[in-house]
DNA sequence: ACACTTCTGCGTACGTTGTACTCGAGCGTA
DNA sequence: TACGCTCGAGTACAACGTACGCAGAAGTGT
């Protein structure tokens, strides 16, 4: 019947391109690791082959040994920082819960690696860890008379909103942080670079429901509230989808 | 009273560089027009400076004189594309039925242009039309006693969901296109490139859930539909939170 | 009419990027 | 010993964003 490889190790998007290969001073493993503490220290943009290659002591050119483009270390730190989602071994029993708990999982994790969730947004959620995340969802799900295609549906609706989310969180905080100068005294936040502009549109006298919104809203709102706020009102919105 | 600029045109990020300048035969509009239809037409990698110049028939350097960066044209197309959602032009008293209308018209627009949905997810959506769209929000859930900050978070919840489910909308459906080679006779699509990998991880036996639901599901669903449905059961929880 | 200032267009050039190509060295097997 | 792998790495190239500086045109003051 077909013998597949033994379950123990899953190669990420790779079938083997070294049959004995023993020796190997460099590894896909290696070069991701690597890969993850560049962008976790300096940022996605950070990640050059050239950088990886230095961080390693080796050859650039011998990373395209392990790694058929630079898209695939991305697809490799993407999926190795998707693996430090924490959540539990097993459901509970209380799906919704459960789904609450992996959705602040998945922020939490986005907001360790500030790169993850644009990074993550733009390809296939299919390396073994987004798998096993999506494996828990549907376990947390199983046992309800819930159609295979519908338990999909209400997980991708909660996956579309944390990402979705989590994007906006991390993008208006990196704007909110002046442009990553050496060093200077605090001056040329976001005010001095979007206050004329908006102060600009908000006069036009074209917008008077955003104007409340910027008048009266918190200005510093407290986002994990926001989200777990949000979450509620999305679960409540899928609990009628789920029977029992 | 500091009286601010009239209101006719507002300049999105650009207090003008220019006192006078009547002259100039680049534009910040047709640069803008031009990186647009290089976008739609190639996608946006193909946006280049030299390229939008060569559209224009004018050096490359010339566009720096009407943009700061590249980014800032990036800014300038996102928001133009923004400004073809389709939406009328005030509330019609249903809240729902009114944000229901916006969110499809959101993603028609993501659609229409494959790489929106990934640029706009990386800025702040203060461009004129971003501002509008989210004006109109506002104003459908305006007079119904909300507090400006919980309309906001309303918005938001819509917001996240649609730009996240359309991201992955349209990055599986690049996904499954081979990778753009000319004219090549159908040969070499997704499955040849995650069939193997799949099957392994399918027969790994880790993902008893998952592999059920590769095996159940519909292998192309109707994502409208999808998109439709997991739409009403945001809204649906978002309800609950409106008062009326 | 003139000089002077200001703004526009643009050519050149630099540093960085991903990666194709190629070659030599080390190892397993015959 | 010889063959055929695979791995590591250097060189090279095309393409990118954009700093810099100059030429010329348009507007302004006299």
């Amino acid at each position: 019947m077909a013998a597949r490889p033994p379950a123990e190790e899953i190669i990420w998007m790779r079938p083997d391109r070294s049959r004995p290969a023993p020796r190997a001073a460099l590894s896909r493993e290696q070069i991701a690791a690597a890969a993850l503490a560049v962008a976790d220290a300096e940022g996605v943009d950070a990640v050059t082959m050239r950088r990886i290659a230095r961080e390693l002591g080796s050859g650039t050119m011998s990373l395209y040994r392990h790694v058929r483009t630079k898209d695939e270390v991305i697809d490799l730190i993407v999926d190795a920082a998707l693996g430090e989602e924490d959540r539990p071994a097993g459901p509970s029993g209380d799906w919704r819960a459960d789904l609450h708990r992996l959705a602040e999982a998945k922020r939490a994790v986005m907001l360790r690696h500030p790169w993850l969730a644009r990074a993550a947004a733009g390809r296939p959620a299919l390396g073994p860890n987004a798998l096993a995340s999506t494996e828990y969802a549907l376990a947390a799900l199983a046992g309800r008379g819930l159609a295979m295609e519908e338990a999909a549906r209400v997980i991708n609706t909660l996956n579309a909103f944390v990402t979705g989310f989590v994007q906006t969180e991390v993008e208006e905080a990196a704007w909110r942080r002046p442009p990553e100068e050496e060093g200077d005294g605090g001056g040329g936040d976001w005010r001095e670079r979007t206050l004329p502009y908006l102060q600009q549109v908000l006069d036009s006298g074209r917008f008077p429901h955003f104007t409340r919104l910027v008048n009266e809203a918190e200005p510093y709102p407290d986002t994990g509230e926001a989200f777990a706020w949000q979450l509620r009102r999305v679960l409540d919105g899928l609990a009628a989808a789920v029977p029992e």
